[in-house]
DNA sequence: GATCCTCCTTAACGTTGTTAAGTTCCGATG
DNA sequence: CATCGGAACTTAACAACGTTAAGGAGGATC
């Protein structure tokens, strides 16, 4: 008889082995069964840790950015320009980690303020580099938009690197736009090369911050 | 006895009665048995109009775009920069008819090529403009990355004009982050006055791409 | 040794998307 | 005119889902 107890769950094992599922099943799969499966434990007792699904959801969209800190180091010395970049490449590289990555992020919220430290940092960078901290707001938050919708597309395209969603034939679309010459030529502009394309858009947006706010 | 036959369904009917009980019941709610009564009708019934559910949420984000369209004129003499602030402001504001209206959006596939003329419309001023087919399609997409993600985490707060999510007190947050005198204070600059922001994140981006490829 | 709290299980509920099979009605065809 | 056939539904049912209620095992506490 085997009388060996397992060590209780916490929270944060249980947002972990979520999110290595997640990448399996996608979130459509991502039921309670299946993840109280995973930790070998009835689907109830997830309810002892969580309130409810959304809550689980919500912390593993909190540890989705605790490890994009952590995969993702900031020098101090940074310029401005240089900050955003680094900070946007590396919460795409985060988000692009997990399957539906950008929806299950964008549609949770932090469960702690520790993703404060990170902001005031970089508030701080922004305003000793002469933005009014208003701006500083701004241009943060528009480039982070910029990269959120970004993902979400992407990932509509392809939930995960070099998977592609069905129904997003390149040479298909030009056919079927036979009619529309430069959007039928744009599709490989569209769906194709989205690393180039995102450092593309991103150097629009630090471009526009440092036209708009007078610093360059 | 009432021998009164009810007019048939087509897709555009169910799409339509689905957009509006979309605004009152939210995505969540929005369900197949509840989208059949309204239609009296029962929920099986739609399967003979929709493979499935994604298919009649297709069938909706592409009939939000085709009101984007009709509620949102072009000039065909608009500078590039006004037709990007136009369509984009449309959008924002198609986007935020429907409650959870960027998500839907977002998650969905147009179900034609009927969005290709407005495409072909703006790729068509763009290059005329002096833009290379490739940047105007950087240009095009970057700002649409900017919306979308910009209503997405607007309607996260505020799911419908006005009615405020719980969990997204101001002064309480602030009062949370103490320790983060800039966080804190940044909270009235990120959680209010949505149409002011958008507005100013989507000058940035214009101002970039005029910056970056050399058109002003 | 009784009591309490933590952490989990068993059982069940109502809802959901979806499928299978059958029904009704209309228009075309013999 | 009778009959067929397809279009557009209904009825019934299924497995799976999130969630709740009730209870049980095991260790810590008095």
């Amino acid at each position: 008889m085997n009388t060996e107890r397992r060590a209780p769950l916490d929270r944060t094992r249980v947002a972990d082995t979520a999110l290595k599922l997640l990448n399996e099943v996608g979130l459509d799969g991502l039921t309670l069964r299946a993840i109280a499966k995973e930790l070998d434990v009835k689907a109830p007792a997830l309810y002892w840790h969580f309130k409810d699904k959304q809550a689980l959801l919500d912390e593993m969209a909190t540890e989705m950015y605790r490890r994009m800190i952590a995969g993702t180091p900031l020098d101090p010395d940074d310029t401005w320009q240089e900050r955003l970049l680094r900070s946007n490449r590396g919460l795409r590289t985060a988000l692009l980690g997990y399957r539906d990555g950008a929806k299950v992020f964008s549609g949770s919220r932090f469960t702690g303020i520790e993703h404060a430290e990170q902001m005031e940092d970089n508030l701080r960078l922004f305003t000793t580099a002469g933005f009014a901290l208003a701006d500083a707001v701004r241009a943060t938050s528009t480039t982070y938009f910029y990269t959120l919708g970004f993902v979400i597309e992407e990932q509509g395209v392809e939930p995960v690197a070099g998977e592609r969603r069905e129904g997003y034939d390149v040479a298909e679309r030009a056919r079927m736009m036979a009619d529309y010459p430069l959007s039928a030529q744009a599709g490989a502009e569209i769906f194709a090369d989205y690393d180039r394309h995102f450092e593309e858009g991103l150097a629009v947006v630090i471009a526009g911050i440092g036209a708009r706010y007078g610093i360059g």
